[in-house]
DNA sequence: GCCAACGTTGGC
DNA sequence: GCCAACGTTGGC
């Protein structure tokens, strides 16, 4: 079982946007190491989801419900994408200030390398932040 | 709106 | 294969 964080900017696709849909196929992305971290995602992963730009916060937890394939919005065979499912909206979401703020989250994908849209989250650094949120 | 960080592209 | 130029992302 591996945890990840995927970023979405809330005024293109938002959590209630995925809610409402149910699903969603993350597709779009086009850098090698968040692809890579796609294609390492099992069915069952946990994955936080964040919004950047507007909030920037965690705001629930969603679930890979089918590992990656193709990416359908191109036919450039090199980009893939995987299913989401929504699991849950947190209570309280969980601010990129204080995630900063927290000496024990201080190795953070998300913190260390801003621009990457698909970070790993360690086992440890999960439990934190799921912590944090309820 | 600015700018730092970083990835990609293309000329040599 | 190097590196300058350029584009994009995302925090502030």
């Amino acid at each position: 079982m591996n945890y990840w964080l995927v970023k979405s900017e809330p005024f293109k696709y938002s959590w209630d946007d995925f809610v409402k849909e149910g699903k969603s196929v993350w597709d779009g992305v086009r850098n090698y190491q968040a692809r890579n971290n796609m294609m390492a995602m099992k069915k069952g992963d946990w994955v936080f989801f964040y919004h950047s730009n507007e909030g920037m916060e965690v705001v629930g937890l969603a679930e890979v419900q089918k590992e990656h394939f193709p990416d359908p919005t191109t036919e450039d065979p090199r980009w893939v994408v995987v299913e989401l499912i929504p699991v849950k909206k947190f209570a309280k979401t969980v601010t990129l200030k204080t995630m900063k703020a927290d000496d024990r989250l201080s190795g953070l994908a998300l913190i260390k390398q801003s621009r990457l849209s698909v970070t790993p989250v360690a086992k440890a650094e999960f439990d934190i932040i799921l912590s944090l949120a309820e």
